[in-house]
DNA sequence: CGCTGACCCTGACGGC
DNA sequence: TGCCGTCAGGGTCAGC
């Protein structure tokens, strides 16, 4: 489910909802995530305002007066306000409710994801080790050309990788390489800066055209306010193995690239 | 250091 | 209908 573009399509949707107003409490029904929530986390967020929710690559940063609260959607997880009580269902692991009466009901069927909280000073690894953001200027074909010198790595896994850039996950990578006329199977340090200064530009291209259409909902996505994204329709390549390249016809080939689902066009792919 | 593969977990789907 | 294998949008870690 989410990347980037779903991850800030949820801290849009939240934002009006929770910046400004205090957290009344938290409910943690299954404290089983990527890491253990911790049991005192409601006592360490009770009473205390939202002064902000921000977003870095992947993460969703509620940022308090006293450290701010680290959220990841993992695989198949969800963040979506409820303005009215409504029964927790199956994988509606934490709630927040807050002092409007709203409630952040977090679901997250395969418990990939994580609530982590960072008191003020404290080093939080998981944001220390990341690459910049793709929206932001310091991300361009020149860092990806001089970061691939000698890497053998394929270029799709490298574009996925956080010390790269961040927030390219396994849709826009296919989609952006698709788009830039590499095959994501090339080795990264064997493709040239003019082309890297191309595929950039397509990682911005198609990371901001998803974002302006809510995010791509293949299952079951939904943003912070509950409504299914619209980005799949215009999908090239991703999830279209074997059926026929939109731009010559060609079958998109299937491969596992990096142990993760590839798809792209042998003809105009190079 | 760079790279590969295993792993965390549940659910959906296709084949039989 | 039901069982079984395969796969899934992410990230970390051990080991070579």
């Amino acid at each position: 489910m989410p990347e980037l573009p779903e991850v800030e399509t949820t801290r849009r949707g939240l934002r009006a909802y929770c910046e400004g107003v205090a957290i009344a409490d938290v409910l943690v029904r299954d404290h089983r995530l990527r890491w253990p929530v911790r049991a005192d986390l409601p006592a360490i967020l009770r009473g205390q305002p939202v002064r902000r929710l921000e977003r870095r690559a992947k993460y969703l940063l509620f940022c308090l007066d006293h450290g701010t609260l680290l959220v990841h959607l993992g695989m198949s997880g969800s963040l979506r306000v409820l303005l009215e009580p409504q029964p927790a269902a199956r994988h509606d692991h934490i709630d927040i409710a807050l002092a409007n009466g709203a409630v952040l009901r977090y679901n997250d069927p395969r418990r990939f994801g994580s609530f982590q909280w960072f008191a003020s000073g404290e080093s939080c690894p998981a944001l220390s080790r990341l690459g910049p953001e793709p929206l932001s200027d310091a991300f361009d074909g020149a860092r990806l050309h001089r970061l691939s010198r000698k890497r053998r790595v394929a270029v799709k896994p490298f574009i996925m990788d956080g010390a790269t850039v961040v927030g390219v996950g396994n849709i826009y990578a296919s989609e952006a390489l698709y788009l830039a006329g590499i095959r994501p199977d090339r080795a990264a340090g064997r493709v040239s800066l003019a082309r890297y200064g191309q595929l950039a530009e397509h990682i911005k291209q198609v990371l901001t055209s998803a974002i302006e259409q809510g995010g791509t909902t293949l299952r079951d996505f939904v943003g912070g306010d509950g409504k299914p994204g619209y980005f799949a329709q215009q999908l090239f390549v991703y999830g279209r193995g074997g059926e026929p390249c939109k731009r010559c016809g060609t079958p998109l080939r299937d491969k596992v690239i990096g142990q993760r689902a590839s798809v792209y066009c042998i003809a105009c792919q190079r």
